[in-house]
DNA sequence: GGGGCAATTATTGTCGGACAAACCGACAAT
DNA sequence: ATTGTCGGTTTGTCCGACAATAATTGCCCC
């Protein structure tokens, strides 16, 4: 039996201050958008310092708990993906992921967001997902295709609804797309597919065909796999 | 044209110093483990206070890019998914996803996961994943099976070698097993089946079988969403 | 009476200094 | 060589202060 060397519990009063408004907003006691006491008097419900309650703050307002619309207003944030995708992003970037990587998941994410969409698909979001295409199609530079091709993409997950989903696949496909930059100019003809691709898989969401709208999601993202390869960058690191 | 109404640039004294550390640790000029000086030697080169300092080191703590093994000790932190997934975690939380949401997507990471470790396992993942199962099927108490069982899938996907997938997978696979707590009890030969799945699943990998791999985890997860049928969960929030 | 504008107030961001506690490294003792 | 001690260093927290500015109030005009 080996000692168990547990981490010694400390309790900085920053930290407990930080907890404190943590568990209140996941438990709901304090909801998104109530707004928060001002420093000073947070400062006398906690019993210590003004330079302490603003570290505590530091890091919630990191964690994205709590927001400031101005200076002057502290409030609950609403749960929002911004900040966490782009957390998510850096980690990879850190980590330095492969192309594989990200792609293996794509190919998964992307099927699944497309199968979804052409079940729970709106009029609206079927008309702005049509302009995305036209504009797409219409598009010159390089920088903006990209652009607007992970613009269409997100799109199609929105129309999903699916909360998780969109979530998970976001940082995904951001670095993906960020990395396909590298990888376009030596897939010529890859704007033709790709445009035919989008057609399809619009057509497939249009008609509420689920199964359609996924095969040739996946089609879509295994295109992307020859593109990667025709480059050579399979194996490297996308940043 | 609209205007774009482009956030106009705040230059707070603690988010500039956050901004610039941050920058060379993504950079790469900081790597993971380099110590970083005193916070006194910090705010000479910034031009600031202490305080000011601290601010931003706060921020960057909670980022997860730089972290203390002790009090004394600041040093660029190596990318890790802890705190990245149990944030992402929370952020599930506020957004009441459902369980629906969650198994659909888990439905598709979990047998990828399954897929790329029957094709990139190695001898001694094989030994301690059929440790992990012999020690599910001793199991007796509900919580003890849950957190075994999560530890499996976990597993699986660590030998998939595919970070990107782990990073993903892994706040909605805690969720839906969390949230499982409640379901478990309504499904009664569950554990029966569990075991026939996760046997079938080891033994797909463990031969190589990535095909065969997958369809058992499918169905595995497939089973999943009977139980939470059957408890009438499916539409609601799991916390 | 209601709405727009100015003055006041309150709050924030930053500053400088201070102190006890704890940690780290080195040194001495067993 | 391991253990105990000691001093320097760094951190966590505190206090008090000031300029800038957002928020609120009150005022004036329509």
């Amino acid at each position: 039996m080996t000692l168990q060397g547990r981490q010694v519990k400390v309790n900085y009063a920053y930290l407990q201050i930080a907890e404190e408004i943590e568990t209140q907003i996941l438990d709901g006691k304090l909801k998104p958008g109530d707004r928060l006491p001002g420093e000073v008097e947070l400062a006398q419900m906690f019993g210590v310092t003004r330079s302490t309650v603003r570290e505590g703050l530091r890091q919630l307002e990191a964690d994205g708990l709590v927001h400031r619309p101005t200076p002057r207003r502290l409030e609950v944030a609403e749960p929002q993906t911004d900040k966490l995708t782009t957390r998510s992003s850096r980690a990879m970037t850190m980590m330095k992921v492969s192309f594989r990587d990200l792609w293996q998941v794509a190919m998964v994410t992307e099927p699944l967001a497309a199968e979804l969409a052409a079940q729970c698909r709106t009029e609206k979001e079927l008309d702005d997902l049509s302009a995305l295409h036209d504009r797409l199609c219409r598009a010159r530079g390089i920088v903006e295709m990209i652009e607007l091709d992970m613009q269409f993409h997100s799109a199609i997950a929105e129309m999903s609804k699916n909360q998780v989903l969109i979530l998970a696949r976001d940082p995904i496909t951001r670095m993906l797309f960020s990395g396909f930059q590298r990888v376009a100019p030596a897939a010529p003809n890859a704007a033709r597919r790709q445009a035919e691709a989008h057609g399809a898989v619009l057509d497939h969401i249009a008609a509420g065909d689920a199964e359609g709208a996924r095969d040739w999601a996946r089609r879509h993202i295994e295109d992307f796999r020859r593109a990667i390869e025709l480059a050579g960058l399979m194996e490297d690191t996308p940043f």
